[in-house]
DNA sequence: GGCAAAGCATAGCAATGCTATGTATCGTGG
DNA sequence: CCACGATACATAGCATTGCTATGCTTTGCC
């Protein structure tokens, strides 16, 4: 009953929106078409316009986090593993400053609300996991402490990545997840030695 | 040997752009100066391009947050001054989103950075008092606990003005300082108390 | 008092996102 | 099988953006 639209256009230019993202090319809606044979009508077909491209980016970017965290194992030191799925936040949004801006700094939908929720599940259930192997007390909400724990990375990189703070400060993620933990009831030395591990392999770089 | 150019336009702009920042009128260079009888090329020979004018906006949002810190006055409780001080940097940011969002997710130029050194310095100076009053343990570095709370206060609040928490999650605030403070040597308890006192006035708005 | 340097006003430029209009193309109902 | 209608697509154009070029005006020093 009409012309069907062809999906591969749109993972095209979702594609190459964040080729020129990570380029730090700027991305205009003449730019976006230039060369890829496809017309900046496209844009509004298959985006609705350059909010519905922007929109597209950031559920990208959760994707790409979430699949990031999913890439962090689950040892026999939950602690460690909490850690280090903040190293992999962290670590993801240093590698994609400009996608984590375009998530987080613009225009943040309702409809995006689904996508972090992904990770803040995933936290959830790092303390969890941390609550029943008995490193916290058992009066703690585990929802609770992981968007603290959310809150204390958050500002981290993001004073780092577009802020004032310099790159080595991202050290000072280790002794505030630690006190996040300790506070939760984990053992102050058994807790700092598994964050450090966690964070082993991020704090060189 | 020329012409002087007069002081107060560049102020009238740049308190024209705060306003149009507070009622989230779109600043474009020609509605900045639209009504105001002075030209575009005002806006060049006193800021140099619009750029010229977002740093003018950030200093002056890095004025403002530093008068809001100066307003936290120093009572008999130095960690409840140190959460004061951390409720009113929140406040500040909840009160012009704006200009908070200018401030620290667009382009932070280093020029900027003297400003937020003395918005880092205020914490610093609160962190030491408390550690004079015997309340942390000596072998804290003031900077880097002071770094630690401004990073876990600046995420909680982005995550609140322009993220996906909504205005309750600020409630969070208490035991994130809490954890920050107890892991400096404070007394869990009394520490708790002198950071929900500081946060009073915070919470129920 | 005249001259040079700077402020200022107007007009215009390229680039932006978006829309209007016409054409091509596909899926479906008869 | 084919014609119709809905939708994708292409082109052109619009208003707005930041910025610059070009004169004109004003101001202050020699």
């Amino acid at each position: 009953m009409a012309k069907a639209r062809d999906p591969a256009i749109r993972t095209l230019l979702i594609e190459r929106a964040g080729r020129m993202l990570r380029t730090r090319e700027p991305i205009t809606l003449r730019s976006l078409v230039a060369g890829t044979g496809v017309s900046t009508m496209a844009v509004y077909t298959y985006f609705g316009g350059m909010d519905g491209v922007w929109k597209a980016l950031r559920q990208e970017g959760f994707t790409r986090l979430a699949a990031r965290l999913a890439t962090v194992p689950e040892t026999a030191d939950p602690v460690r593993d909490l850690a280090a799925l903040g190293a992999a936040y962290l670590r993801n949004a240093l590698d994609n400053p400009d996608l984590y801006r375009a998530m987080f700094d613009a225009g943040f939908d309702l409809e995006d609300a689904g996508a972090a929720d992904d990770t803040l599940h995933r936290l959830v259930r790092g303390v969890e996991r941390a609550a029943e192997a008995g490193r916290f007390r058992r009066d703690v909400a585990p929802l609770d402490l992981a968007v603290q724990s959310w809150a204390a990375g958050h500002g981290l990189v993001s004073l780092v990545a577009t802020g004032p703070l310099p790159r080595e400060a991202l050290a000072h993620g280790v002794p505030l997840l630690t006190a996040l933990f300790v506070s939760a009831g984990d053992d102050p030395a058994r807790c700092r030695r598994s964050v450090e591990a966690g964070w082993a392999d991020l704090l060189p770089g």
